[in-house]
DNA sequence: CCCGTGCTACTGGTCCAACCAGTGCACTGG
DNA sequence: CCAGTGCACTGGTTGGACCAGTAGCACGGG
């Protein structure tokens, strides 16, 4: 039935556009390190007479390049466009859209974010120095004394919390995607918070979380470490999640239920065995 | 000391681009739904007198959005640029462009892996219905076949099974990047993997290893597929990896060293180097 | 009748020439 | 010496033009 050989068999082709050439040009010389962050691209006009493409296509390279944040060109400036410094923006529009267009709920956010976290302070645990150990210290000193200074300067130092950690667990996939979660995160319910009456107990009880969360990676216990900011990051998102929702955060809870069979999390195993 | 009060604060403007502010409608449009993949943007040409930009400003707007993956425009076809369906596509070429211009080595990308995959099984095997499953159990039945097609058919079987199990973790996130993460590894290091003399052994006990993860998600044990899949992916990759990087992997199995604190990692780490 | 061929009216891809507004820097006048 | 003013660039945007490719249709041969 498979009589499909043939010797001779042709690729397709097809076109390839100009402006994706001078596109992968540019970023494999940004790969090969020949030009870094900081430095300068030619002008357009010089860029037009190097491609030899016209100016148009040459803008539309640079277009390409300026949204995923590669460069960014300015009005005026004789040094031409500016190769940027990595950010996580690139990544942070791909998954807003992500978020976006496909619909991804809030729940799967907190869940993605659940396991992020919980990483980070497994790793910051084991792998922290004394100065990362210091600097995380530094940002819960900071969030307790923001407390009185409203959400919103609370929020920040929390983010400021959790970005330490992050850098402590020297993965840098982990600080971008927990980066671009929480703040994706906090775009869907900052408003919800904000206008939370009791937002002063909030802060509080958050407080307290972030402490004990300290206190374990002072001590370099990962598991607990990681097993507290799972809980505390349920205990603070589950009201904003529908019942139905929640039984995929409760899922990465169990985990830790295996020491303390205790106090159960609604009903059991949830699905039934087939068969 | 905070003396910068003054009830008159502007803000800073910046000038913004003609072709950000079309890709911006787009996207919102897409956003909001009143876009759908599949649908068709009307022609360029119509896209001028609709946003009364010139051609080259729409054009510039469409670059950007095919770039990211949103849309497709293909010469000639007189129904106009066509939206996409989301891929992972713009989010695997950022990530992809962050691990060679920030030059994020192996051993982050494995070490975030084993967190999406352990991530991944956890859940799977807590909300696995009957039909995702037979799926995974379908995959597993492919990778047996695919031993004597050789590493390549092998490889691609072995993807199949880690999506189908991020597929029944219900974690769209978790299904993207670690698809993403996957693709960037193989694509480091397939190569060596290829020329191993004993390519045969290492698919078997691959298999192997994917059947004990399968023993468990069907007995919806989570904790224990977590464990294997992070153990097997360690086992899997740290001969690729550098002696003093490979703390940060070990860090994340500790994890489970609590109830069986026995047969340490350093030793018996399976592989023995070719060479 | 049907099928294949060619035409045609579009599509996007690329180029060119021009104008405007913004910026850095050198030059000039105090 | 310093401040203010141009100048010579920069990128942003426009309009028009041409080419190559595609889909669909009308035509003509079987």
């Amino acid at each position: 039935m498979t009589g499909d050989e043939g010797p001779r068999a042709f690729h397709k082709v097809q076109p390839v556009r100009l402006y994706q050439t001078i596109v992968d040009q540019i970023e494999q010389a940004l790969a090969s390190g020949e030009l870094r962050p900081g430095q300068r691209l030619p002008s357009e006009r010089e860029l037009v007479s190097q491609f030899g493409a016209s100016r148009g296509t040459v803008r539309e390279a640079l277009r390409v390049l300026e949204s995923n944040g590669v460069v960014r060109s300015r009005p005026g400036d004789p040094r031409g466009p500016e190769i940027l410094p990595f950010s996580s923006q690139g990544i942070a529009k791909q998954l807003t859209r992500l978020t976006q267009v496909d619909g991804i709920g809030l729940a799967e956010l907190v869940s993605f974010r659940m396991i992020l976290d919980s990483s980070a302070n497994l790793l910051a645990a084991q792998l922290r120095t004394a100065e990362e150990l210091a600097a995380i210290e530094a940002t819960v000193a900071a969030m307790r004394d923001a407390i009185r200074d409203g959400y919103q300067a609370f929020s920040e130092a929390d983010v400021a919390f959790h970005d330490a950690i992050a850098m402590a667990s020297r993965n840098s996939l982990i600080q971008v995607c927990n980066h671009v979660v929480r703040e994706v995160v906090l775009s869907l319910i900052s408003d919800k918070i904000v206008q939370s009456p009791n937002s002063q107990a909030l802060m509080e009880r958050s407080l307290r979380h972030h402490e004990d969360v300290l206190a374990q990676i002072r001590a370099g216990d990962g598991i607990t470490a990681a097993r507290i900011s799972r809980r505390n990051l349920y205990d603070y998102y589950a009201d904003y999640i529908p019942e139905e929702e929640r039984r995929a955060l409760i899922a990465l809870l169990q985990e830790q239920e295996q020491a303390a069979p205790g106090p159960t999390l609604s009903g059991d195993t949830a699905i039934q065995d087939p068969r």
